[in-house]
DNA sequence: ATACTATTACTACAGCATGTAGTATTGCCT
DNA sequence: AGGCAATACTACATGCTGTAGTAATAGTAT
């Protein structure tokens, strides 16, 4: 089955590599080059050039920033933390799926959520809740369509 | 900001083109080349045989199903019906975001619903509660599709 | 200082998906 | 039979990711 493409913003995915590679940016924090080849490259043949390479396209890209180390070389740190990034990407996907597929979607929402993970469950229905108790003057919602 | 593809499955991305195809198959419950060239032509400057290209692939992709009709021409039909579609995309997509990103994901969701259709936060809150009820039951009716 | 080594920058290409469309073929309808 | 319409096949541009070679450069060890 297939997934709505977000056409209009290029460079909206991130690959497999990328992914691998930030990944073990998040891990460590920061890293060089091959730090990042010795982890990513491990169960991989990966040549150095091939890890450079999309590290500095993840680089104009904005995901990662560098800087230049005293030798001329390069010390390369997410731009984002892990949270901050899944947070940001799960707004996005979240807000891509509930604005193309409405009502649909949110009754999926917790059948997966059921499958995936079922404790967090109980967290969704406390959040709920919470925010339920703030904004209930919302009750007075229209006729849905 | 990015989204990890999901590199594994190809295929996996709607084009605008294929979407746009897709909805107007929807819209009409079925057609051929002409219909939808008719629709989705109307602001664009589309030659009939690209739109017979995408709809060629979107069948062999499996997105469309096609009759042939006495006279050799093709009648074509969504594979699924809108809310099939919608239902099974959400899932793919919410079951790779709560992998991918865990409990922060599940926090987003929320808020994301709420600033896109507050409306449907009770709606959320209603079938939380109602699959926190029946939890043990294990009513799982299978999922169409 | 010089040769070695590590690192970067630049370039390139394959594979794949999508959008786009031309040409050739086939087959009905008049 | 001739023409119109639809299909099949082929092709190409573009964009993205993965992959890596080569050239240039600068630090390091002797």
């Amino acid at each position: 089955m297939a997934l709505i493409r977000n056409t209009k913003k290029k460079g909206q995915l991130l690959g497999m590599l990328e992914k691998a590679i930030l990944e073990a940016l998040w891990q460590r924090r920061a890293g060089t080059v091959r730090d990042i080849l010795q982890i990513v490259g491990r169960r991989r043949d990966l040549a150095y050039t091939t890890v450079m390479t999309v590290m500095t396209r993840m680089t104009e890209k904005g995901y990662l920033s560098r800087e230049e180390l005293p030798n001329g070389s390069f010390i390369y740190k997410p731009a984002y933390d892990r949270d901050a990034f899944y947070a940001k990407t799960s707004r996005v996907l979240f807000g891509e799926i509930l604005r193309n597929f409405g009502s649909v979607a949110i009754a999926q929402f917790v059948d997966v959520l059921e499958e995936v993970d079922p404790r967090q469950l109980e967290e969704l229905r406390q959040k709920l809740n919470r925010s339920a108790s703030t904004a209930d003057q919302n009750d007075s919602r229209p006729v849905a369509l």
